[in-house]
DNA sequence: TCGTTATCTAGACAATGTTCAGATTATGCG
DNA sequence: CGCATAATCTGAACATTGTCTAGATAACGA
């Protein structure tokens, strides 16, 4: 059934919209956000170029749909780095807080073109509301678990997301471009829970 | 003399390794780094296409070249920024660690462009060694004037580069993808301060 | 079954990155 | 100063790209 719908024939793909986006995926975590070629996608989707035409107003705006998509896959991956931590009380807590961390890091150094693509400005129209995104509520939801176990304080709570964020992304960007040794995340980690007066 | 040199005639420009990365310097701040077109830029300089050929493999070795300057550019706006503070002791120690972090973010947000380039992964075959860089170079020295002023201890002191340029670019590039509002960065400056236990 | 609508193709266009042969100018040597 | 050699740039060409328009094809409801 869901095969024959993405099979069908050459005319009417079925999803052609998300099948363009996943070829862009491919494409683009081998050649980077740059050197994306629309043509190139609809072709590995078996489709004529102009057909992406009738999904997206034009290149950019496939490429935001790509970045769009990454960015949920991203936060998908943190909550299950959170789920697969189960237990009450501050010591699983802490280790949450770590688990999101280090899924966001292993995520950003083994697909660093995807990183590229969604933190690099090729997301034009996409308006991001911070306190929106998925991934600030999951960081919201786990610095809320360490303040109600007292391991941080009610002012470090205080613009925790934009501290911890600030810290994890850069130092995934920096690692990723070699501006910074790879060994240097665990450091910052260390950096933010001091930052937030942890344990 | 010097005008001389750049005029000359249309053949043998004078210098137009620099005049084209300098021109694309231009159009990388009003389209952005992907919308640059190696055509346009060698218009703008009143050459041939091919000419840059001459000076660059490719194009993405001029966005390189224009990479490398840039990152530059930055570093030297620090060490200005950081000069116009003169004095001795604890309290200018702070001053300019605080002018450092202070000229990144706003060349940061007044070039949002020009700052993609640079830590956006457009500049592929520099392998900028972490502590060769200059703007490296300044935070080492910042960092150190506040251990010896006593500001921060050794064991902040270790790894300070580290999380200061992490929290800082993080910030910078998260308020320019606008996945953080504007005002985050004090409080990033503030969660740093706290990190190094400072003051 | 048939017409309507959604979906995709074909073909064209200008613009782009890149190459290569050759034209133009600078430079160093006598 | 004159000339050969090298450095520098042009011109035209090519494949490829993003994008548009008209039309072909298939799905679907009456």
């Amino acid at each position: 059934m869901a095969i024959r719908a993405l099979a069908k024939s050459a005319y009417h793909h079925g999803d052609l919209e998300s099948a363009l986006v996943e070829a862009a995926i491919v494409l683009v975590r081998k050649y980077g956000p740059d050197h994306l070629s629309l043509r190139a996608v609809s072709s590995d989707v078996g489709v004529s170029p102009s057909a992406a035409y009738h999904y997206f107003r034009d290149k950019d705006s496939l490429v935001s749909a790509v970045g769009d998509r990454l960015f949920n896959n991203l936060a998908e991956i943190q909550e299950k780095a959170i789920g697969r931590i189960q237990g009450k009380g501050a010591k699983f807590a802490r280790e949450r807080f770590e688990a999101l961390g280090n899924a966001y890091f292993k995520w950003a150094t083994s697909e660093p073109n995807l990183y590229r693509l969604i933190f690099g400005g090729f997301c034009s129209h996409v308006p991001h509301q911070p306190n929106e995104s998925k991934a600030w509520q999951l960081l919201t939801k786990s610095l809320d678990e360490l303040y109600s176990e007292g391991l941080i304080t009610k002012s470090a709570r205080q613009g925790g997301e934009v501290i911890v964020w600030s810290a994890v992304h850069g130092s995934c960007s920096l690692i990723i471009e070699g501006l910074m040794p790879k060994n240097s995340f665990p450091i910052v980690i260390k950096g933010i829970q001091k930052s937030l007066g942890m344990k």
